[in-house]
DNA sequence: CATGAATGAGACTTCATTCAT
DNA sequence: TATGAATGAAGTCTCATTCAT
């Protein structure tokens, strides 16, 4: 048993991060309401005082985790879809993996839950988490349909409904996750790959630019 | 103004019916641990203590709630699409037609966004939904795209995740319409008839069976 | 042992007299703050929910406190001066022995020392009090001192500032009564009645209007 | 500006200073139990640590802002009577003098209200102050209305109970400007010097010998 | 049947004091 | 000496459920 802890300055560095996932593990998997503060300061292995040490309020500590973990996603996509070069279709599905694989299959998908289960209990919480999330996502998925329909990949179609029509089936598979894949709920199994594969089949063959169809 | 009351035993019968009512109000508005027992009894015009004559505990309650609300509009569905006649895309959008008027855009899709939100804090509670709802929802549109393609209309497709994918923006406008949608959240706003065109545009483009196409 | 106890609804008639009685015990021996919400709930003999059945906060119960017992002092103490008819020295003393007999020597001076001594803490609580306590009495005292002038008994002075000089010892001993006076601290033994007394013989001494003597 | 710091042996004389002086402030602004010792500290420019370096507890820390503060003060009234040659009453207006000056005008006079609104939850910070301060400061009192008697200056009067009455009226504007009168609570304005002025004029017309006169 | 007073576990947050650095 | 991170007891208020009337 190593009883060297890490010196003072150096845990004072790292409390924010450990705070901050157990936070995101105990908001997802209980809720924001439900999650109890002791308990978070628990799995972050300090007291209850130390975290509000870190953080005034579990609603701040809320915010912070969001900032954390899917402000800078954002960011990235962002970066991706700029610097991509090959046709929309492959872009839509690169988006898609990287949504899949860095966001709703990681407890950060979770948070989309969290938010959307307690926005009217929650208001102020849930327009940071719009301000912070949503309207920079929905904006990003706009922006590539659009590209589509310039490069005449894309039928043209209305680009914010059909952006969130896009995005539906990724956000579905995400609360899916989170809420009844995470329990063993007899029944409600659903094959994330095969759903994820089965929308973009329908969804590519159905913006698909065809001479002679129309919308 | 009719002053005189309905009669002891007539009093008895509406009661469940007040009651389930209020709750599904309020499970929607608040979900179902924020909702007070107090504030159900008080909005259906009973006190607290004679809910608890009728629901032994908040959980029966919900499940009363549920079984009442949704049950029978699965049972309906069923024949509904038992005693159709025409081709299967026209069958889809009936059923999507029925499901947004009556399910969606009314309280009762408030009960699945309240599942979803506390499946890992009531797991009996969603199993309980899981049966009664989601999985018979389910059969029922995997039946009808199976129909579509047994009819030559649809391309063959893997009908398990073509059912998830086909209902995800459905259930995905029914979720936001009971959160987002209900609060004044900036930059949330969501056309749910323009997004659900979108989707029934795109998935029957997509689906659709046509000469020299595989999947 | 008596284990008959009274019926539901007498309990819930008496209930907000013993809570204020509680209270003000505790307010007094403790002070805003310190005085715990179980502990008054426990001395009335009810438990901690209880409390918050018959008052929202702790600030409501101080609220109740002070208008139960303050309030209608002071309307009975204009009933005495308006309806007296002796000479303004005697009214005074009336007045004074009304006060120390019911207000200075009973619990309810206490609170003085309460809303003194939590002013900066809780300003609500002590604009409250000023409205319902402090100005009123003020204005009582200032209206007899303007009596005596009026009727010749009093050397012309200005009233506000000797209502204020007058009350003072009052106030002092009041306050001492449930500070110093309520714990067993060496060498700060007042007797009140004494200093009453002297503090009455000086007052009417130098308040008399005397031939050729002035201000 | 200066940019050299005082050497650390300075420093170490310098601290309780500051310390006391932000102790004293804080004290009387807060009270006793609501001062935060981290705020005091903060406010002499120091850690949360350094001020339990210098006072093992908030207790000790208050009881060295009284003796810093207030002792000397007593000492040096006491010299003030002694060498007083004039008349008694002068020398009464010369001591309400300096105490509006030097201690009910500013901050020491707070700690008046402090020990008052707290004694019963604090005897020993009570008895302490009661030691250092009450006592001598009522035997000083005492002490020059028994001159103003010797003299033949002042009728016979109960010295002790006197000396209570003629100092009342200053504690009650000590401990009205560092409570009412800090705030801006409505109709609680108190004219201090209108009010001195009343009650030195009432007392000296009250105590002044006079032919023909008796208590 | 119906009521609503009562309970008490439990949640968030604060702060005096300690102690490793 | 000086720092400030950490602790944990304590305090206010909420709410599902019970039960006497």
């Amino acid at each position: 048993m190593n009883l060297a802890r890490p010196p003072r300055q150096r845990l004072k560095d790292i409390r924010p991060q450990q705070l901050l996932d157990a936070a995101l593990t105990l908001f997802v998997e209980k809720g924001f309401a439900a999650a109890r503060s002791e308990e978070v300061a628990h799995l972050a292995g300090v007291s209850k005082g130390t975290l509000y040490l870190y953080y005034p309020s579990k609603e701040e500590l809320f915010k912070a985790v969001v900032r954390q973990n899917i402000s800078k996603l954002i960011g990235e996509a962002g970066e991706i879809i700029a610097g991509f070069e090959g046709n929309t279709s492959e872009l839509l599905l690169a988006l898609f993996g990287v949504w899949w694989d860095r966001v709703a299959d990681s407890s950060v998908g979770g948070l989309h839950k969290v938010v959307l289960a307690e926005v009217r209990n929650f208001p102020e919480l849930a327009q940071f988490y719009a301000d912070e999330v949503i309207v920079p996502a929905h904006d990003l998925f706009e922006g590539v349909i659009r590209r589509g329909i310039e490069r005449g990949e894309f039928r043209p179609v209305d680009t914010g409904a059909v952006a969130h029509a896009v995005m539906a089936p990724m956000i579905f598979l995400m609360l899916h996750k989170h809420s009844f894949g995470a329990c063993p709920i007899q029944g409600c199994d659903v094959d994330p790959r095969a759903t994820l594969r089965a929308h973009a089949d329908l969804m590519l063959n159905g913006l698909r630019a065809r001479p002679g169809a129309t919308a």
